[in-house]
Formats: structure tokens, sequence, C-alpha cells
DNA sequence: GGCGATAATATGTCTATACATAATAATTGC
DNA sequence: GCAATTATTATGTATAGACATATTATCGCC
């Protein structure tokens, strides 16, 4: 590797061997340059880089220090059901369980942000691994998104859909652990009560709820940083 | 907000609205440039974070596109317990249970890629707010990062000794459910069988395994990205 | 038509320089 | 002494220009 990586990788061995140690203002930006022999833009990519990712805190005039809380920022890759089972060589399914227009629970609104009782399509699927159940899917939607004829749900995944026909938008995202009810336990093929990992996904369209979903997957599932 | 941040707002209105569609170019680095009267490195340095996002694809010669599958990169903020308690308003606590030199389960060795059976510190604590058993924490520590006398962990929390006296380290964490054994739930203080977040953190120093740490959380405990 | 070498091109990175901004340090006025 | 103002400074951002690199497109050859 060489360049700005290079240097950045550089600083994060001095930083891992206690040259510069946790909480400890490391050398001004123009001084590490012109050691490195780099332009100070070439030093401030590498720098920065470290800043996004907690390792090193900058503020101006203060300069740049060591973090005292290294472990701080995680990046997850979330990927589309379809290709994450596809991904481990296996076959996908969706299964379309109920679909019906109806008054969304206090809990769902409430985290949408949406008045108690509006009517929103209710989706439940599961998610098929070589045919085993591989999630439980439990969606909220907002009718308004949809167009005059609804597509069939049952052949694309609500979420495939959603990505190619309605605006992006902001949105959050919680983990959790939850145990199964019936529903649950009887579609993925799990003891009552067994931990499952809960994905909570929200998300808004200039300022309209779209979307509320809730993934449950069975046991085993974990989702990771990859090192 | 002014500069590259307005640039790179403006073009992910620009994709929600659908002027650029999901899995199309969008027009190069330097037209863009000039549409917005930029230099080519601020195009660039907007178009590099919304790539860095995951909400654009770029290939040399091939262009930029739109992801298809946009979803895909969530950043988490994982906070030192203390810090997270703390944040809350509540009064942090830590109880050390267990302090002892033990061969390590071959399933945490394996995780480790160490020997197994390989003899290391084990470490369980309870840490606790407001009194209140907030999570279980079930560490295996290298003896050999260990100082000849080793520190109190009683007082000082292992991780936030670890911190600033072991060589910062590669990582990974990942995610996970996991249903109360007998022991979790008497020192938690809910029901058997309660389905409990658990976070399992392993890091390496210079290709040396360090320590494995799996938090245990009651229930309610969720991680999200924050909007 | 197919294949390999060559040209074209969009993004990636780097440089030198300049000005902006936020936060600290110094100074002044009372 | 203390508060308010001003100066200083390290990082943040922007610029124009250049070269590097990875791909794709094209051309020539068989």
């Amino acid at each position: 590797m060489q360049g700005w990586e290079a240097i950045r990788d550089e600083v994060l061995r001095r930083i891992r061997v206690r040259d510069w140690l946790p909480g400890e203002n490391i050398p001004h930006e123009q001084v590490l340059a012109t050691e490195f022999g780099v332009a100070r833009a070439t030093m401030n990519r590498a720098l920065r880089d470290l800043a996004d990712a907690g390792v090193l805190e900058r503020r101006r005039k203060a300069g740049t220090r060591v973090a005292l809380h290294p472990v701080r920022k995680a990046r997850l890759d979330i990927p589309v059901t379809r290709l994450e089972v596809e991904g481990r060589g296996q076959a996908y399914g969706l299964r379309l369980l109920h679909q019906a227009l109806e008054d969304m629970p206090g809990a769902v609104a409430g985290a949408l942000g949406v008045a108690p009782g509006a009517r929103f399509v209710h989706l439940q699927s599961l998610h098929l691994a070589d045919n085993h159940p591989f999630l439980f899917e439990d969606r909220w939607l907002n009718p308004a998104v949809l167009p005059a004829l609804p597509p069939d749900f049952g052949v694309m995944s609500v979420n495939e859909w959603l990505v190619t026909n309605v605006p992006l938008s902001a949105g959050d995202i919680a983990f959790s652990a939850a145990n199964a009810g019936a529903q649950e336990a009887a579609l993925l093929g799990v003891p009552l009560g067994t931990a499952l990992f809960v994905v909570e996904r929200m998300t808004w369209t200039e300022g309209q709820a779209t979307t509320h979903v809730r993934l449950a997957y069975g046991p085993g599932y974990r989702v990771h940083t990859g090192l």
C-alpha cells in the first residue's frame, strides 16, 4: 500500500505501539506532513480518516489527540435479504402470508410518529433459505406511497420494490432481542420463547412515514463488523 | 449548510426525488463540478462521501451510478458502558463476580483462533445502573498482556484498563440474541429464558489474541443508528 | 468473427497555495 | 481580580493543475 493509506497505517501503528498514548495530542498536521514528505492535504486525508474511524479526535486549534475510548464506531453492512441468502449459496424464497389494509397498532404508530389508528398496508412474509424459514418480516407500509395498482408482493420482495420505486429517505435502524411469540415460533419452526434477533427499520420520505419493518431472525443469526 | 456538504445534499436530493434512478449513471464528476461551479476536488469529496455511505457506486472509467441496494451500510456508536449509563443520568456501578486463571472453553478458543485449552484469565462482572443490573460481562483475557501485578478489576473496569494499558488492536464485533441461562437470569434479575441482546467483541494485538468479551444486556436494550 | 494490443476516459490521488472557522490564549478595560 | 475583547493558531475547506490507475472501447490482425 502507498499514498495516504500508507501514512494512515503508519500513524495507526504508532498509536498501537503506544508511541502516542490515548488522550495525548499528536504532532500537528503540518509537522507530520513535513515528516512524511507529503502535502498537508494528504496528511489531512490520513488523519481525517482515522478521526472518522473514531481512533483520533480532532478539534480546531486544540489539535489532534488519540481517542480515549477507541472502540466506538462500528460499520455494519446490512444486505438485502435475497442477496444475503444467495451469498451463502442457498436458494432464496419468499412467502407472502398476509396483506391487508389495517389500523396500525399504537406502538408502531408511535415509533413512526404517525397518528395512532392510521390505516396502513400490513404485510407479513416469510423469507426462506433453501426452503427453510430464514426470517419473519412484519411490515407496515404507507398506502400513500403505493401506486393505484399495487404490485404483487408475493412475487417481489417489498423491500426490493421500494428501493426501485419510492424515493430514498431518511431512516433509522435498531437491533434488539425478543422472545419468539406463538406466531413467530410456528413460522420459524422454533420452540416458543426462543431468543430472536430483531432488526427494526423505519423510513421516512420527505417527513412522511413510509414504512416500518420488523425482521425477526431465527436462532444462530448474527451480524458482525467483519473484522 | 454550505460547501461540499451542501453539494452532497443536493445530489442526495436528486436521487431521492428520482431525477437519477437506482442503477443509473449520473453525470461525470467534471460535468457536475462545472454545473455547481466548484473545483473537481470539491465535487469529488461530495460524491465520495455518498459512495462511502453506500448511496453511490463509483468505478474508474465506468462512472458513478446510484446504488441498487442502498440501505446497506449503517454506522453504530458503541459507547463504553460507564459512559453510556452516566449518559442516561444514572449512577454507574461495577461488581466483580469472578476472577481466575482457567482453561478456555473450546467455543471461545475457536472464535479467538487460540489452541483449545489455553489458560486465560476468566472475569465475570455485573455492570449496574442506579444499582440495578444493566449488563452481564463474561470476559477471557490473555494473561500475556497483563503486567506482573494485575490491577484490581473490582475497582476499574477491565475495558477501561485495557484501553489505556494495552496497544490498540484489530477487532471484530458481533451482535446476536440468546436466551438467558440460569446464571444470567439470576444476575440480571429476569426470568429464565428471557431473550438477551448479546454483543461479542474480540480483539487481537499484533496477531495475538488479547480478549474475548460477551456482554449480555437485559430486556429492552437496543442499539440503533440514531436516524 | 474472435482475439490481443492499444487508445481513450472517469475516477483516484497528490501538490501548493489560500482563505475560513472555531477554539484557545493573550490582552485590555474596568 | 474578572470579564470582555482581540490575537493567535490548528484544523477545515477550497482551488487549479497534474499525474496515476483501472476499465472500457476501439482498432488491427489473423
